[in-house]
DNA sequence: ATTATCTTTAACTATATGGTTAAGAATAAC
DNA sequence: GTTATTCTTAACCATATAGTTAAAGATAAT
């Protein structure tokens, strides 16, 4: 049976497509070219772009969302946990370069729908709340009551920016940065420091 | 002569739609609504989306580029020289809500022309290495070697990331978060102290 | 072999949208 | 008052694209 194998290569097209294009600028034509296959055969397993849309969407969101909830609750020391936390979000970022791109500029758009959806996804993955959890490990350190959401704004924004924008960063900071192998690990160290030292330090100069 | 007045509310319009939008996704029907007059007088001001396109977004370019290029060569020691960065970064992001967003979408889309569009600007606004003036910066300080591109980033990423997945963050940290008129200004002291702490503390705890 | 399922081909419909056109109305310039 | 410019109306064209359909071919299941 052929079936699974051309369901399969169609998401996976569709996937590709939709992240790159988003709802709007997908073509339904694009899909099934990426597939190997005709339009009439892409109808015929899916009834219409919108209920493609939402089956890729999921997927993505939960395997997203997955990877990251099971390290943001992971219980080790801070600084372990810290980097481990750091090094997960870059890997599941940099696995899936257009993933945030497309978040950012299909949650404007598709106000009413995508967040929703995201909302369910988020209710049914996380046990107790998260934020709490963040906040009992910062406790823990010298940073005690340093605020959970800016924590999560600083790891988030260091993490995911740079990828998000490579491609307008690349025109400033040259191409080559990006590509050398030795970056991404560079960063990574690098962010674990400005996070450590920016949060631990400043509250124990601060005393 | 009203002639410039409907030009101006054209542009203004297209400007909206563009930024929120993105090129396919905007309609000129919408420009010519949200202007106030009919198709018909849009095409007679402008000839087509491509043109109307690319003069909004050169005047988006060059504002943007001017406000943050003076800012990053100002002549002041390390310190007021980064919390005024940070604060022009920040003003000029919330300032333009879409452009981040839009851009970051936009330059993988369309990605012949914009690049080139910025470089072009880049060069023509930007006397001597911007880089250059960074790593003196830093050579002032304690924090002698740090690289310049992982500073930029730091910065960048800070600042601009958590405007931009605002909508994404709301449904995880709660709607009233960013709504707060503190929220600006704590994160900008926040992301100062976490850069100076984390960069000049860390180097200090190296040596 | 026969049947059910999968797949292609190719023409077709419906709709949205960028852009045009021509006639005329309103407004300014002279 | 006459002329040139600006603006509206409303119909129209061309094109792109989601989705359909019908007929036939290929492949697997029985």
């Amino acid at each position: 049976m052929a079936i699974k194998n051309v369901k399969e290569q169609i998401i996976k097209a569709a996937t590709k497509e939709f992240l790159a294009s988003g709802l709007e600028g997908a073509r339904m034509q694009a899909i099934a070219d990426k597939a190997g296959i005709n339009k009439a055969l892409l109808h015929y397993y899916f009834e219409s772009k919108e209920k493609l849309y939402f089956i890729v969407l999921k997927a993505q969101f939960s395997d997203m969302i997955a990877g990251l909830l099971q390290t943001f609750g992971s219980e080790e020391d801070f600084e372990p946990w810290l980097k481990h936390l750091i090094r997960t979000v870059l890997k599941e970022i940099t696995s899936r370069p257009h993933f945030s791109r497309f978040m950012l500029w299909e949650l404007n758009a598709q106000k009413k729908q995508l967040p929703r959806l995201f909302q369910e996804l988020l209710k049914e993955r996380m046990q107790g709340s998260f934020m709490q959890k963040i906040q009992a490990k910062l406790d823990q350190t010298a940073a005690a009551a340093y605020p959970a959401e800016q924590f999560l704004l600083n790891v988030l924004s260091l993490c995911i920016y740079p990828g998000l924008a490579r491609p307008l960063l690349e025109q400033v900071l040259g191409k080559e940065l990006f590509a050398s192998k030795d970056f991404i690990t560079a960063r990574e160290e690098d962010i674990f420091q400005l996070i450590k030292y920016g949060i631990l330090e400043r509250k124990r100069a601060e005393i």
